[in-house]
Parts: structure tokens; C-alpha cells; sequence
RNA sequence: UGAGUUCGCCAGGCAGUCGCUAUCUAUGCAAGUAGGUGGAGGAAAGUCCGGGCUCCAUAGGGUAGAGUGCCAGGUAACGCCUGGGGGGUGCGAGCCUACGGCUAGUGCAGCAGAGAGUAUACCGCCUAAGCAGCUUCGGUUGCCGGUAAGGGUGAAAUGGUGCGGUAAGAGCGCACCGCAUGACUGGUAACAGUUCAUGGCGAUGGUAAACCCCACUCGGAGCAAGACCAAAUAGGGAUCCAUUGGUGCGACCCGCACUGGAUCCGGGUAGGUUGCUUGAGGUAUGCGGUGACGCAUAUCCCAGAUGAAUGACUGUCCACGACAGAACCCGGCUUAUCGGCGAACUCACUUU
């Protein structure tokens, strides 16, 4: 087994997949330049998706130089992760970065998301009921 | 050596580590794993033209509409390219050119100016026949009249120069130049001409990216085209026969299809598969052509993703790396671009 893949089974695939993180948010954490939305995965690892606007970020060649540093951030990272679906949006202004300081933003970001995903996973153990709760909604939607 | 013109080529290299994707081989029941090989551009861009391909009807006739616009050729085709002609520009190599028709018709033209299209009499020039005034009786001034040579206005004032001519002038006449028309010669043609004849030239001003006329071209929609598999949902769908009425075919008409009856059973939204890369293909050589390009032979397979691959980091070298990312595929055009290299040619200077 390769520790740092980036096979199809880490990624998310289907417009489905993308729903579900959208309607069903529990963690998020952002900066200046980009947007992490996540829910706790149906999988045992974590999963990453892509929303770059082409409104927010003009060139192709620059939307491209985005989602690669992601991708690959997310490999050298997955395995200290908790089961998350995480989508990562882009903000105007991410074409003036290098590819230096995208890196370290995204390495922040994701120790910030990591720690609350723990978090809220203490709170829903110590308050079951709660717990009950969320289980409730994710079944209707 | 410097300045410049045209054409062509390249688009950081090398090594290591960790990845992605397609494919091949090995292994495995399978998921996968290991190894090999391929993996963005000259513009992939803008979507401005032209094709292929697919569906609509097999896209056929006419009208409307749109486009193109010197000539010839190339091409699958073009608004592209090549060669040639005319015009403009540069000392030159070259570059630019929306370059059919206003002697078919209709329309348009600010300011200035007397007059701007059936041209015009403001100043000036001429005239003393007629009328009127003045008069030293010679004339002179005004009206009437002639005149487009001179001034002035304008982007533009209806051939130019010279001589004759005249009251002053005028193609009014003549010579030369220019122009037009018709021959002739050369050229496939556009067109050209130290050629000939005819015309005095207020013929025939400009504007057609003004309507328009002429010639030629064009059916529409697009890979989210289309085909197949197929949860859900709805109750229809396919084939044959018949052709009065109704509906549809996305400019309109002609025209064509469907609706009716009989027989048969599947239907198709999410999602998936396919279309999807072997092509008007590249490279080399030879032949034909001024050239664009064509033909022949040999050889090569050179991205095919689909939440969307082709990257990140480290080291090192140097000229310190611009514009920028395929999405059905080609041919162009246009726009963006740090720089580097090569070839041919032009001009200037120096030396021999």
C-alpha cells in the first residue's frame, strides 16, 4: 500500500457527492483566499473535492496551478486527517499568491479543520441525544 | 561594422524524490501491485470565417435575407494562401490597399463663398449701340449688356501650357500634353501601349463601409450533435395500409412528414457507456510547377482527461525563463508574448 497515492477512491466524484457536502456542512473553516467546507465522510478516509469559479480566478493556467497544489497537499496530508468530505472553494484575489504561500495556507487550514472535525466529534459523544439528532437528519436528506 | 526588411525555427536544460492519466507486459479470483512506453500550444486563446462529422427530409425549386467584390491559380472549402495588374508609400530591400458600377435610377453635402450641380457675375476686365446724369463736348458715371483670363472662398469652382484670336474674353481656333470613345498590338485575364482614328472636352464633379444595380456564393442547428445500456415517472411506442380535413417541418411559398385503421411490444429521466482520436496526419526522398500546391514511394503512430491527468519539491548550470492550458476534429484569420538562433536581401560607412 502507498501511503502518499492519490487514487480515485480520495477524491469526490459525482455531482452527488459534492450535494451532500453542501447541504450538509458541519465543519468550515476559511482565510482571505479560500473556502473549506466538510462533513463527516460515509468512508473510512478522507475525501477531497474541488470548486474553483472562474470568476474568482480568470486563467485557466492559474485555476490549474490552484487545484494541483491542492491535490497535492491533500496527499502529502491524508492520512492525518479524520473520515472528512472536504470541499475546497477558491476567493478572488488566490491568482497573486505563489505557489510557496498557497502551501502553507492550505497546511494551516487543514490543521484548523482537523481540530474542530475532533471537536465536534467530543461534543456529539458526550450529548447523545444530539448525537440522535444529527443521525435523524442525515437519513431524511 | 552599423541600421533595416522578409522568411523560418526554438519556447529553459540535467539529476533525484513523491504523485496523476492512458496503454503494454508480468502477477493475482479480484481490488490491486511491479516494470516499460506515451502525455498541452505557437498561439491550446478570441470564436471572426471556412470545411469534415451528426441530426433535422434524400436539403430539391422559387422569393426574401446574408456574405463576397481588380485578374488568374491553389484548396475539401474560405472572407485564406500564391502569382500577376492598378493605386499609394519608402533612397532601397520592401510595405499598405473595402481595388466592380454614380455616361440605370433615387438620395446626400456643415462652415466659408457671388456661385456647389439644369453651376455661379462679389471684386475685377470690357463695351458708350440704347436710356439717364455731369461735361472744358474730348469724354466720364450709373442702368442695360458681354466675360470665367485675374483676385477672393473652399476639401472640391468643370482640363493644362503656349500662340493666335477678341471690345474684353472663352477649345472660339491651332500645336503639344492630358482625357474620353473605337480600333490595333501584347497578355488566358486584370491591364498595358513613344500605335492609329475620332471627339473640343460645361461631354462624364464627389459620395455606393448611402439606398441601389451587376456578378458569384450560402438550407438550419450543433458533440450539451447523435447512438446504446438503463433505477424512477408517465401511458404510450414501432411497422404496414389509406391521403379528405387538421397539425408540424423555427423567414415565406411550392413541397414533405405526422395524425385515421390493422398488426406487434416495450418505453427512457438520474446515472453510465459510446461518439473520442489514423487524420484533407507527420517525416524523408524524388518528380511537376515562378509559387501557393500537387503526385509517387518509403516510413512513423505522436494527449484523449470527464469533479476533468500532463504536477510539486530539492539540487545544479545558464542567457535567470514571456504569453499562456487540449475538451469532437481539421484549414485559416485576429489578438497576447521574456528572449534566443538561422537564412536571404537592402542602405550607409570603412578597408582591400
Amino acid at each position: 500500500m502507498n501511503h502518499y497515492g492519490f487514487p480515485r477512491q480520495v477524491r469526490l466524484l459525482s455531482a452527488e457527492d459534492y450535494r451532500n457536502v453542501f447541504n450538509d456542512v458541519t465543519c468550515k473553516v476559511s482565510n482571505r483566499h479560500m473556502l473549506l467546507l466538510a462533513r463527516e465522510s460515509n468512508t473510512q478516509h478522507a475525501r477531497v473535492g474541488l470548486v474553483v469559479a472562474k470568476k474568482n480566478v480568470r486563467k485557466a493556467v492559474e485555476r490549474n496551478r490552484f487545484k494541483r497544489l491542492v491535490r497535492d497537499s491533500f496527499r502529502l496530508h491524508q492520512h492525518t486527517f479524520e473520515p472528512l468530505d472536504i470541499v475546497v472553494l477558491s476567493r478572488p484575489g488566490l491568482s497573486d499568491l505563489d505557489n510557496q504561500t498557497i502551501i502553507k495556507q492550505l497546511e494551516n487550514l487543514w490543521q484548523r479543520l482537523n481540530k474542530r472535525a475532533i471537536d465536534n466529534k467530543q461534543k456529539s459523544s458526550s450529548k447523545p441525544h444530539q448525537a440522535n439528532n444529527q443521525q435523524k437528519v442525515k437519513n431524511n436528506g
